[in-house]
DNA sequence: TGCGCTCTTGGACATTCGTTCAACAAGGCA
DNA sequence: TGCCTTGTTGAACGAATGTCCAAGAGCGCA
């Protein structure tokens, strides 16, 4: 399945569409300049709603270019080349995830457990519990391997996410270890932030590959039960 | 990155390059005919190949055909179009994971406990946790909102995986329920094998974005980990 | 008002893509 | 031995790809 050509460009999103062809004198200007920060803004958004539509085969120049509702040749002015767009793409694909989750944690409550349920309920609602995002996701990770750019992107923004949530695992009561267990408990610590990031992504690759096998609140409720066996088990050494 | 064009076919694994160019009369033949599955199996075996080496660039005809030493012309005499080669080549790749798993399960010791860490310890050893493995598995599953064909297939190979992690979790100690409790616990069950699943895709997926973070053996014990805590919350909805 | 910077256009380019097909030839069978 | 089935080749096709660049024009500034 291809992605459409769209000659003559609808335009989405687009001043360009919004009035009927000029019948008098009045020389409508046939586009707008635009500062370079908002057009490549635009142009990522226009990256990622093709990715969302037509999955890898929407990664070209003309069908992002006529997504965006601008000549092919603009894309090379802005960005010295295909490569480097989808990596900001994904750079800012990442980054609106992270912040996100970390805006829903700061609008909880101060309770460990609440900014644990917060950020959970966030991870499995829209906008990110969408086959569609999942799907963006997907073909990101497999350009992963084999191109440095993605790597790179991946390496800067990834961090974040890991600190988020080890920082909200560590704040859970009797995640606060004192001087004696700390070696071990950090250890814990480690493999449980791990563990849970594996268990949501796992969860969300397996909801929208077949959305009617669990709903979203049986997702929170697996991980919360993760935790809580976590915390049962907590001290000991998981090996 | 893109795929070498190899001109001149490197043949790899092809009994062609096996012998210097005939001097005398001796007219060895230019090609091999084979029978049309084994030539099938062939054609699926390099683009799996293909697909570890060059990702998503990979898949094409051309890439595909040099690398099983073959002409451009024969992947359209053994496949109606490139999407059933790639369909067929999923369905091979999901087949073989399956059949693995079940392999090593029925290997293992009778009892429920030494056969999930048969299943673990597979699951989290080569060939399965590769990266270049999990780089295929992860174009598939790329292109599977977009293509009717992955759906398919998927469908179908999918069941086994399921049912696979479904029994062996309901032959754990605790995991046979007296008629009184079956409703609840079959309800247990279902979300367990959903969390386990996942929790095992998910640190699949981690180790091969990053395999310095944890090792095989930790992921084991996560798992491990997870299903003793289910047990010991046996009988308790999970909500 | 008009100049000029630079954002924007869109045609041209060389490649690569998937698919087709006429011709070739391997190898079994009579 | 020679025929015949059919697996196999590789050139050719049109479509689509990413990049380039000369020409055009929006719009701020003098």
């Amino acid at each position: 399945m291809k992605a459409p050509r769209a000659r003559g460009s609808a335009a989405v999103g687009s001043a360009r569409a919004l009035a009927a062809p000029e019948s008098a004198a009045g020389t409508r200007p046939r586009f707008e300049r635009q500062l370079p920060a908002q057009r490549r803004a635009a142009l990522i958004a226009a990256t990622i709603e093709c990715l969302k539509r037509y999955g890898h085969d929407g990664l070209s120049i003309r069908t992002i270019s006529a997504q965006a509702g601008v000549s092919v040749g603009l894309i090379n002015h802005h960005f010295p080349n295909k490569d480097e767009l989808v990596a900001a793409a994904y750079r800012h694909f990442n980054r609106e995830l992270v912040e996100g989750l970390q805006a829903a944690v700061a609008r909880a409550d101060k309770t460990p457990a609440a900014r644990l349920r917060a950020f959970l309920t966030a991870s499995f609602s829209p906008p990110n519990l969408d086959a569609d995002v999942l799907a963006v996701w997907v073909v990101f990770w497999g350009m992963y391997r084999h191109s440095r750019l993605i790597q790179r992107v991946q390496r800067e923004t990834y961090a974040d996410y890991v600190r988020l949530v080890h920082n909200m695992l560590a704040d859970l009561p009797g995640g606060a270890a004192g001087t004696r267990a700390r070696r071990a408990r950090r250890l814990d610590l480690r493999l449980a932030a791990i563990g849970l990031t594996a268990l949501i992504d796992g969860l969300w690759l397996e909801w929208c590959l077949e959305p009617g096998r669990f709903r979203p609140r049986e997702a929170v409720a697996l991980c919360e039960g993760w935790v809580e066996g976590l915390r049962r088990r907590a001290g000991g050494a998981l090996e």
